[in-house]
DNA sequence: CGATTCCTTGAAGGTTGTCAACGTTGGTGG
DNA sequence: CCACCAACGTTGACAACCTTCAAGGAATCG
């Protein structure tokens, strides 16, 4: 399916999409806030333009989840796209600029909807990672999974250039995004400092061993100094 | 997004890949082989008729995840249509029965494109509903997610009527989806089933407690009785 | 400065994994 | 028909991982 008309659908798509966003005035939210759109429209496309958001999903328990964590360029509400269901809750974790689409008919375009359903693609490949993650692997193999993960998305948007970067989630959330508690995400980031693969220092990780972590995020499990 | 002009055009969207499908000839697979279409043409699309399938990533370490399950009306391939790579490794769980489709141009089709798009998103959200279950409940609430969600998937295909159905997943299976070991998926079962939750035999699974059992797919965890 | 949220650390206990062994089933071939 | 084999299911004991509970420290903001 790599067609050079299919090529040039998809950038049309994304062109066509990109400038709906630009003609809609950015909204600004702070930290904190869900998106959700309390107003009566509750479908729509946002793109985000600066900051961080994520989708959660909360328990009876009152314990929460969360889903999937969107960077500056992602476009949020994708799975909602559709269906008559609120996307959820997303929730920002920094301030946030976004822009909102409620143009229904774009869906129509034929280029756009398969740029969305390419998009929609991406979102998939992500989830699956982040769900291999959890299946299969331990709190640090999670961890250097998310790490990697978020480090490579940044850098293929050049929103960074070295091996450090912000990184807005409590670890409270942390725990949220990879199905473990505070206490043990603490105790995980300690072990992977301990071991010089990771610093992290309020918010801002840096990557020590980019191989060792990798390999970390493969289930490769030689150096288990676990250091408390 | 819900204008009756987007109805039209996903029911119509629906209808052509349907055809698109019924066109080719269908193919016959036997339990545990891949479809990976070995052969030059990675990409394409496949309407799964009859049997399970599911989506396998395997580590280094040899240990396996599964990230989807495949029911007889699903469309497999979704995730991978307009990418280069590979639908990764496609693993069926019964004999089945597929029909491809490697119709590039179907995707310029916009109705087409917009169906896909459509169930792109379904399928998101199952994979939402695992990855939720494995985040924040224990096994017993896993296991009664997954359950429930095949229950209520072939029952929205009219595939079964009553409370019980056929689950052709190994227990090591059931592991490789849910996160968790054979041996604990036994001892879950075992545990089910002392609390007349569900019923097991032989590759049949029967709902009991219907009403407990999405108690505990919420994070409902009354009874702790675990009798072992 | 007080209050809140977040981070950090220890101790104890529960859930799950590992190892190992055995029972069961179904198929294959002598 | 029976013996054998392979894959799956079952069970127990023990260890590892992770959670819970609890408490104190650090940072941020009014």
């Amino acid at each position: 399916m790599n067609t050079p008309r299919l090529r040039s659908e998809l950038a049309l798509g994304r062109q066509k999409l990109r400038r709906i966003f630009t003609e809609t005035s950015p909204r600004i939210l702070k930290a904190g806030e869900m998106i959700r759109t309390s107003e009566a429209r509750v479908d729509g496309i946002y793109y985000l333009r600066t900051g961080w958001a994520c989708r959660v999903r909360e328990f009876p328990n009152g314990r929460r989840a969360i889903l999937d964590v969107y960077l500056p360029g992602d476009v949020i509400g994708l799975d909602a796209f559709l269906r008559t269901r609120s996307l959820e809750e997303v929730l920002t974790l920094t301030s946030v600029t976004v822009q909102a689409s409620h143009a229904e008919n774009a869906l129509l375009d034929s280029s756009i909807a398969l740029y969305l359903g390419w998009l929609l693609g991406q979102h998939q490949r992500r989830a699956d990672r982040v769900l291999t993650a959890v299946l299969g692997l331990d709190a640090r193999g999670r961890m250097a999974t998310m790490i990697l993960d978020f480090y490579t998305r940044l850098q293929r948007r050049k929103l960074i250039t070295g091996l450090t970067y912000n990184l807005p989630l409590t670890q409270c959330q942390i725990g949220q995004y990879l199905g473990l508690t505070v206490v043990h995400i603490n105790r995980t980031l300690r072990s992977l400092r301990a071991q010089a693969l990771i610093y992290l220092e309020k918010n801002c990780v840096t990557i020590l061993d980019l191989d060792r972590l990798t390999d970390l995020a493969r289930g490769g499990d030689m150096t288990t100094a676990s250091a408390a």
